[in-house]
DNA sequence: ATTCTCATCCCTCTTTAGAGGGATGCAGGC
DNA sequence: GCCTGCATCCCTCTAAAGAGGGATGAGAAT
């Protein structure tokens, strides 16, 4: 908290119009101050060593960088760093991503003011700022296993139509080897065939289209 | 244009947060106004009748009824009313619906300030506006072409990762015409197999998850 | 030292997918 | 009337996919 006792707020956005909505409410609220605006998250990381602000409002998905990316990198830089995690919700896989990331909290984008301001005081004040529905999703999470990373990497391959051998030979593994991980991905994403798990792994937030 | 010379205009958009950015846009031009304030398709048509608005500003996805269905429903009660699509672009199919259901415009969710404003103001004065990045993309859609309905119905069984047996059953015919759709769709779709069909179709927005 | 997970490779077997034919009926356009 | 597109069904054949075994080495954990 500054010395005035302002929350000054880095919007972080590659949305213009959600930014200027984020700075809309923002200004509703006599205690909070924007002193910055980034549109990806390169410029959120620049940002914040010039702008020292109280609290990041990180949008997950941008280009160039993302909002793990860059919440990464300055709590790096910061590691006592404020950051509200926004998004659309498009997956359990992000929200875990985020907070491991250092993310002290996390709202949708649906989120009304009444959500938001809140969510924006807890944060500034150093506590942890989960909604109910994506805590439940985090509770429940454990039955979705995490992927290895060598079957992360057999799945990107998957959604782009190729066959198994193919993917061998991309990463230099047998056919076999590419089944393997496949049979496990299955079982872990609970579907029955590489089509569901497209479609499962796109849901999920594993696979960025 | 009503009497006053302004703009009424009406935002349709599920998430307040991008109402917000919008109403915050709108209201820093001096000849435009907010008339109504929608978090759905149906509440945007019931709102059309009450508010009489110069320009609807409408969120292609949105729950309950998604802003296609909304811009036919409100044509059909006005024909002259004025529909300018907003989304975040997924994929070409929402854009070709979009203009078929009689929205004159089309603006990305990214836009800026500067792209918005004299959308709206051409759009609410009767003209078409489609941004020279959408506009090429709609050229070049002939490639692309269109899918029959029995196609997509497959499509649809098909991202849920049923077999040709399965879709068969489901639709009441043979796993051999499942087939013949298919060969069909791979070829729209210009795609190998199954597993890319699904990140295609979900790509172009055919498919909404 | 032993257990565990991960990544790797291999084999067999059954089912499925996909390509490439041919064929019918029906609706709409010219 | 004829042609084209759509939807339907059928057959064959080859190449995948997926299930279910077994096996090894590396590294981390206990």
């Amino acid at each position: 908290m500054k010395k005035d006792g302002n929350i000054g707020i880095l919007v972080a956005d590659d949305h213009f119009i959600v930014r200027m909505g984020l700075i809309g409410l923002v200004n509703t609220e006599p205690n909070m101050v924007i002193v910055g605006e980034a549109a990806d998250g390169n410029q959120a990381v620049d940002l914040y060593g010039k702008c020292k602000p109280d609290l990041v409002l990180m949008d997950l998905r941008m280009p160039i960088k993302d909002g793990i990316e860059a919440t990464i990198e300055i709590r790096r830089q910061d590691p006592s760093a404020r950051v509200l995690m926004l998004t659309t919700f498009d997956g359990d896989t992000d929200i875990h991503k985020a907070l491991q990331a250092g993310a002290q909290g996390y709202v949708l984008k649906s989120a009304t003011g009444q959500e938001l301001i809140p969510a924006i005081q807890v944060v500034a004040a150093g506590h942890r700022w989960i909604p109910k529905e994506i805590a439940k999703r985090l509770a429940s999470r454990k039955v979705f296993e995490e992927l290895t990373s060598r079957e992360e990497q057999v799945l990107q391959l998957l959604v782009k139509g190729w066959a198994n051998k193919q993917i061998g030979d991309q990463l230099n593994i047998s056919e076999y080897t590419v089944k393997d991980h496949l049979k496990s991905v299955f079982g872990k994403l609970q579907v029955v065939d590489r089509t569901e798990a497209v479609t499962a792994a796109i849901q999920r937030g594993i696979i960025h289209l």
